[in-house]
DNA sequence: CTAGGGTTAG
């Protein structure tokens, strides 16, 4: 009933759709304002820094990949870039953005993304300047506009690229597209393109299987994720610790915890290791059927494999520990 | 070679 609570708080704070809980709402929620403001004045400020680093970040920008491992570091890097004349081009500025989406920074990147301006204008400016973009310019802003849920922009740039012949579509393209239907839990469409690529030149890879098979998971369609998985082990592709960690991720749903330690033997057994995500899922599923003891020893495990547990893993135990206490009393 | 995939309580 509490869970229930929460989440009805939450999804009137949240985006409700499937993939997007995690992420504020752009056009409802005030917060998003704050964040773009400050990101604003962070842009247009002078760097705190004195000038003398100035020529060293230059120098790092210049680079093929500018080591970023802050949004700050990102801000910074990308207002110089701005000011630089020519502009540099629009691979570095993905690559940023880039750096700054795997920080899941997510309103950074939107917010750095309109400071650039719209990507295609851009891309103008880069065929103006006879730059050539790659296929790995186009896969990039693809998954810009599917981040966005600009869907329609993402598809008119995958058709252009089907047309064009110098920019044939490859594995990371349909991979892409994948995550995309995914993410709107059009598991089916997801799965057409899955088939679609085995007509051409790019087979499905591990990635494009995991992503499905994650999102079959997260549906709690695990039977046909483990029809999926084992499809992908009949031609030669070799899961990861990913494939297994959404697997378990999916038993673990429907309460089945047994088959995800069957599960995290055979991850085990394969000599892929296990690591937080794997463990942390088996934890708190573990706990909440009031297994309180055996996540102990999960957790044991972890630590002896030198995999720290992290503050939702102990969240889970003392959870757990609650439950225990109340069915005791 | 660079680009696409996994956890998250209250």
């Amino acid at each position: 009933m509490m869970r229930n609570i929460a989440a009805a708080a939450a999804a009137s704070f949240y985006c409700s759709s499937r993939r997007w809980r995690g992420m504020p709402c752009l056009h409802t929620n005030s917060t998003v304002v704050v964040f773009a403001n400050n990101y604003s004045a962070f842009l247009h400020s002078q760097p705190s820094k004195p000038i003398k680093s100035t020529r060293t970040q230059l120098e790092q920008a210049a680079r093929n990949s500018p080591k970023i491992t802050t949004v700050e570091d990102a801000f910074n890097v990308f207002d110089r870039m701005l000011q630089k004349r020519p502009l540099p081009s629009l691979v570095r500025f993905t690559q940023i953005l880039t750096q700054v989406a795997k920080l899941k920074h997510y309103l950074a990147v939107i917010s750095l993304y309109n400071q650039m301006g719209f990507s295609l204008s851009i891309l103008g400016k880069f065929f103006k300047l006879g730059l050539e973009p790659n296929v790995l310019t186009f896969n990039t802003l693809i998954n810009g506009y599917l981040l966005e849920h600009r869907v329609a922009e993402a598809a008119a740039l995958f058709h252009k690229m089907m047309r064009a012949g110098n920019w044939k579509p490859n594995v990371v393209t349909f991979g892409t597209l994948i995550m995309g239907f995914c993410m709107r839990g059009n598991n089916c469409a997801a799965i057409q393109l899955l088939r679609k690529m085995e007509e051409r030149p790019c087979k499905p890879d591990l990635v494009a299987y995991s992503t499905i098979i994650d999102s079959l998971c997260k549906d709690t369609q695990v039977v046909d994720a483990l029809n999926l998985f084992s499809e992908m082990i009949s031609k030669g592709i070799a899961p990861n610790v990913i494939t297994y960690s959404s697997l378990m991720n999916g038993v673990c749903k429907l309460g089945e915890w047994k088959e995800a330690i069957r599960l995290l033997n055979e991850t085990v057994s394969k000599n892929i290791f296990p690591d937080v995500f794997t463990f942390k899922v088996l934890v708190d599923t573990l706990c909440k059927e009031g297994m309180v003891v055996e996540a102990e020893g999960v957790v044991e495990m972890m630590i002896q494999r030198d995999i720290e547990p992290d503050m939702v893993t102990y969240n889970s135990l003392m959870d757990g520990w609650l439950l225990f206490a109340r069915r005791n009393r």
